[in-house]
DNA sequence: CTACTCCTGTAGCAGTTGCTACATGATAGC
DNA sequence: GCTATCATGTAGCAACTGCTACAGGAGTAG
């Protein structure tokens, strides 16, 4: 492994810990290069273009969450879709997936402009996360769990985009409706 | 009223089309000042700052849409919570809806990068929106509507952001499952 | 020792950005 | 007719953008 090959890791290491912190907003070459510790030249040396940087770093920011999340639910775990909603929503309120959910909800809209890597990378993420949400969905039979896994993720990153417009306050009582209309059957 | 005035009127509809047509794609104002076929430099004798002409064109076509979901429901309707939400999912799907939809995503996570006047305008817009449909609930007793209006929001919202990153198939399967969800139990 | 590849810094280019200084015509009040 | 405000065009500035040309040091193979 070349050093080139070493501080390709390194820096996207850095990046995706920078991305989390600002999202989308401090992502020109030389604003990375100063999150990343390097200067905006060796950027990129080590990857061919800004495209590139982006893309090893928000892949990396993505297989870190689905790998917070993935390890708050214990292997072969399948639940109904009522109580998957409810611990998904549990899961991606908390302070640290809040920040994945913010930033992931600037890549799609990066993707919704049409912008490399964001669109690229937005569907590889959500077809792996709904393939992955549809595994552990228990159904009734001669259900779509991919159909469902997508409803479910709607609702999810739903709460994100209202999280961004509103206060703590609303957010919690938003957190408590959701939980009766589940409830209440 | 001054010319100034007319032209502002007239220059913040032409964005209004722009926007809906493009999203946020070609915001620079040479960008913004061509398609409202005036120059650059006339958009700035008529706005102040590039903040106030989008914030024209953004809260326009805001009222526009908001305009376009209320002509669909009669005035004085009152649903339960599921009927509402079977009801928003068809018109927000619709493709003149689903323009709006998509630049609206763009909007909060302008907002989520502390953009203005995205953030004002969003937070504002997602009051307004969250009122007017709490308004239009007819909820059991004990229940917080702007609550409730949060969550069917979010899950309209949601919907919006998964059709990014997914197919036509795929969106109609989702909106199957969706009301398989609400009609099963 | 030489030549060659890998690594890294300096400097800069061409394009775009938001915005502004300045000049000029038009129009209207007196 | 004179002055003052409104309206509009031309030109450009300083900052930032992604990216690159060039030079030089450092290590390594022959």
């Amino acid at each position: 492994m070349t050093i080139r090959d070493q501080q390709r890791e390194v820096v996207a290491g850095r990046l995706a810990a920078h991305l989390l912190d600002t999202g989308l907003t401090q992502t020109s070459l030389r604003q990375l290069a100063k999150a990343a510790g390097v200067s905006d030249r060796m950027l990129l040396y080590y990857f061919a273009d800004k495209a590139e940087v982006l893309s090893a770093a928000t892949t990396l920011v993505a297989a870190q969450s689905v790998g917070d999340l993935a390890g708050a639910i214990p292997e072969g775990t399948r639940l109904p879709a009522r109580q998957m909603i409810l611990l998904a929503v549990q899961l991606t309120a908390g302070p640290q997936m809040r920040r994945f959910m913010r930033l992931w909800v600037e890549m799609i809209a990066a993707a919704a402009k049409g912008e490399e890597p964001f669109v690229t990378i937005s569907a590889q993420v959500m077809a792996g996360f709904r393939q992955w949400l549809a595994d552990r969905l228990d159904l009734p039979a001669g259900t779509d769990p991919g159909a469902v896994a997508a409803v479910i993720i709607a609702l999810i990153d739903g709460l994100a985009l209202v999280d961004i417009c509103s206060t703590d306050a609303e957010m919690l009582a938003a957190h408590q409706a959701l939980a009766g209309l589940l409830d209440g059957t």
